[in-house]
DNA sequence: TCCTTGAGTTCAGAAATCAAACTCACTAAG
DNA sequence: CTTAGTGAGTTTGATTTCTGAACTCAAGGA
């Protein structure tokens, strides 16, 4: 099978990296939620090369990850906000940032720190259980696939 | 810069990514979170190319997120498990789960679903402040960099 | 002895990435 | 009104990576 093809796997996981898996995508998208949000902008903080970075930012916007507006007519400028499809990868860009602060930590702390507005606090969000509201962990949880493997 | 180089970016996003932001790795995670654990079981599940299949996993491991484990002498044969780093990335592929059955729904629902052993219940974990308990979104948070970005 | 299995490695062609140079539509400076 | 600069891309050609198919190796079984 190829990359290419992996949209075609019975599995949102799949589904999903068909869309932000691609190399430099989910750095874009880091940026993104950093507000970068033009062109040259993104090209000096994801540090991707000029045409990968032109070809991503198109696909993105053709999935509905990203919206490009106008800024400026006269020369016409363009650029690119997160949608509410683009927001909600906010877990999947959090998730690692904890993963690498835990296990690559940096000598001088994390680069990058997260605030919850609401109560203030410095935090590091994590996964918890919907109906009963306990801390989740790998262990707690079991995946159960509902049907066998097929090509969707 | 080149991809092979992002583990030089101050930004935890980015070492993250510079050891599961490759094709098919995070395909060969979720896979090892099904218990998958042999070569050509991983071959099958994720349909990765048998040389990549074998250089990303020999990267996996040299990385602390697998390990290879002898389940056969005579012939000697290994299979691969997750280490404690490997479960703790779970957060990761359950966020990229949510986002692909939210945002690419299948019409006969989704293929894979979770439940918390704990309490029972079917579950799409969330992610919540651990300050004060309250369910988190992108415009719940910010995110702030500590210092200026720079060559790590 | 010959066939099969699991876990890779090797090979050569195809596809993707990369850096550098180029384009295009303007604006600003002299 | 000619030249330089800016932002947002394309184009080009060399280099890496990926890919499928074939091959290897150690052992087991018929």
């Amino acid at each position: 099978m190829r990359w290419s093809e992996i949209d075609q796997q019975d599995c949102s996981v799949a589904q999903a990296l068909s869309i932000v898996g691609d190399r430099w995508t989910l750095l874009i998208l880091r940026d993104a939620f950093m507000r970068v949000r033009r062109f040259e902008d993104f090209l000096e903080s994801t540090g991707a090369p000029r045409p990968v970075l032109s070809e991503r930012l198109k696909t993105l916007v053709d999935n509905g990850v990203l919206e490009k507006q106008q800024y400026s007519e006269r020369p016409d400028r363009f650029e690119y906000r997160l949608t509410e499809m683009g927001l909600d990868l906010w877990p999947v860009l959090i998730s690692l940032l904890r993963w690498g602060d835990k296990w690559m930590p940096d000598k001088d702390g994390p680069p990058v720190i997260v605030s919850h507005k609401g109560c203030g606090h410095v935090v590091v969000p994590e996964l918890a259980c919907p109906e009963c509201g306990e801390w989740l962990t790998a262990t707690d949880m079991e995946a159960h696939r509902r049907r066998s493997m097929q090509r969707a």
